[in-house]
DNA sequence: GCATATAGATGTAAAATGCATATAGATGCT
DNA sequence: AGCATCTATATGCATTTTACATCTATATGC
């Protein structure tokens, strides 16, 4: 990936990484909801996404655990070249959890607002109409 | 506090308790700006900023931290009645730290819409058009 | 034959966290 | 005085989470 995040000081990964913790479980269902995926396809697309932090083997271990509880299921792919793949699919379950994740944001979007306008006196909003 | 979220089903806790952790340095800093405070305090007014799902034990574990970090520092205040209080203040770092929390809002209000465009079709532009 | 890329899993130690509990000053009540 | 309660902070301990290194295994390029 690229290196660009490099300077941009001491707090950058302890921020971002505290971000893509809570977003790893919603971003990967968001994926498979559109088409089936593995691990290793769906490492790749997270950084796509802006997603970096988590490494690999507690990646792979997060994906188990979602199987587990009954977010996603899985199966063994042998037909393509290379080793096998443990395709993920979404549940009901992983459904309903998107669709209550999404449904949250609202009130996210409040909470960021709470904390622009402590800290600036500017609205998140009045932040993002000065971008349109 | 209320009791209204208990109907909003079975991921409310640890959705909202994942958010409050992220948030919960950010804003502890962005009150002790405005005016240096003590634990019991900031655990009533994080409260009402919405940020409820912390027990006090790691509460107060987190401060200590944070003056550990640099973040803030602290002395005990015996002036007023009943038992002692420690009184954090916000250090350069912390303000280096909630001033660089601020700037990244940019980058995640923007993870917000590509999660919201990929779920929707909708951004949360649009979603926020539609509040107002 | 050997390095590298792809793909996934796990052992283990360190760190974070929740829960219960401890300490202690002040206030209210009987 | 005795006791419960509120305020205020801290800690011991068990559990959970996480990072890091390592391991297995298939396939490709040289």
């Amino acid at each position: 990936m690229t290196e660009v995040n490099k300077d941009k000081g001491q707090f950058h990964n302890a921020v971002t990484e505290a971000w893509s913790k809570n977003w790893l479980v919603p971003v990967v269902l968001l994926m498979l909801r559109q088409w089936s995926s593995y691990g290793y396809e769906l490492m790749e697309k997270m950084a796509a996404f802006g997603l970096t932090a988590m490494n690999a083997g507690t990646f792979y271990r997060t994906l188990r655990q979602m199987e587990k509880d009954g977010m996603v299921n899985s199966n063994w792919d042998t037909s393509e070249a290379g080793p096998a793949r443990r395709v993920y699919s979404i549940t009901e379950a992983g459904e309903a959890y998107l669709k209550f994740w999404a449904e949250s944001l609202d009130q996210y979007q409040k909470m960021m607002d709470n904390f622009f306008q402590l800290y600036t006196g500017q609205s998140t909003q009045a932040k993002k109409d000065h971008d349109l």
